[in-house]
DNA sequence: TTCCTTGCAAACGATTTGCATTGGA
DNA sequence: TCCAATGCAAATCGTTTGCAAGGAA
């Protein structure tokens, strides 16, 4: 992700979907877009404006993240915690799933091999096979604990 | 859940854990905590609240949520809500799942056959393998749409 | 000019806490 | 009696919003 390519491809597709909600790509967007690019794993509004160097007030970042929620850019991180995290959405980003450490709180993201990946939708589609519910998608967190707390 | 004889050997499993934690189990706990038992998914302290006949003030069922949690009684759900959802802990209601409907935003809990549990498991199991994380629990969210919003 | 965007401060809502009172062992 | 548990009100803290100033088309 911090490879230069991929984060430039990001950008114009981002762009791209804030045109379509006709809203503009601003450098305060820019600047909260590259974090998030830039992470590896979900992260809060308030370590979202620490990471920026400049001084940006709070609310322009929550203001900012809900545009990009609006958009499907950014979608929020299943957590128990007490902050909400925020990272790109699965088009920008690809799909992945999550290693939560149950003593420091760190997320990390985690890809999956695709056949690894197969086995999980076929587990999904077969649970929801017996009911009337419509699965659109899937999160597998896994908890424990990271190598610095283990 | 709506079972007596189960509920009665949750109570007696709950007010001895809180024994060992060298807490009461008082009437107003033993009313949250048959809540928790009766629900068929994660509530919030509002909805519990609401669901005791007698007003019982907010402040008080959080103590209760609060001692429950440190008991290890009950559990957090992974959300993106604005309120946290509390359901008891897996060693009380077992091993599950959650269908999360991305409209209304209603939980339930969903069993999961042991076969593909295990099948689940041993994703987990090979996706830490190549880490250094060390997994204790996991979680499988589904999100679709539920029968009402479908 | 015309709107969208931003900063600042105030408002909100979920959750927590201080303190005096109640109640169980 | 003694300390845990509770009720109430005030405090916290993440998040949202009103409003006026700034900026791009």
């Amino acid at each position: 992700m911090a490879n230069t390519n991929e984060s430039a491809s990001i950008h114009r597709q981002i762009e791209a979907r804030l045109a379509d909600h006709d809203v503009r790509y601003t450098k305060g967007r820019q600047r909260v877009a590259a974090e998030l690019a830039d992470a590896d794993g979900p992260l809060s509004v308030t370590e979202l404006t620490q990471k920026m160097s400049e001084s940006v007030p709070l609310s322009s970042v929550y203001r900012t993240i809900a545009v990009f929620e609006d958009a499907g850019i950014v979608s929020q991180h299943l957590a128990t915690s007490e902050m909400a995290r925020y990272e790109l959405a699965e088009w920008l980003r690809g799909h992945h799933h999550h290693l939560v450490c149950i003593d420091c709180g760190r997320v990390e993201d985690i890809e999956i091999p695709e056949d690894i990946e197969r086995t999980v939708e076929d587990v999904v589609a077969s649970l929801a096979s017996g009911t009337s519910f419509q699965p659109t998608n899937h999160a597998l967190e896994i908890e424990g604990r990271c190598k610095e707390c283990g």
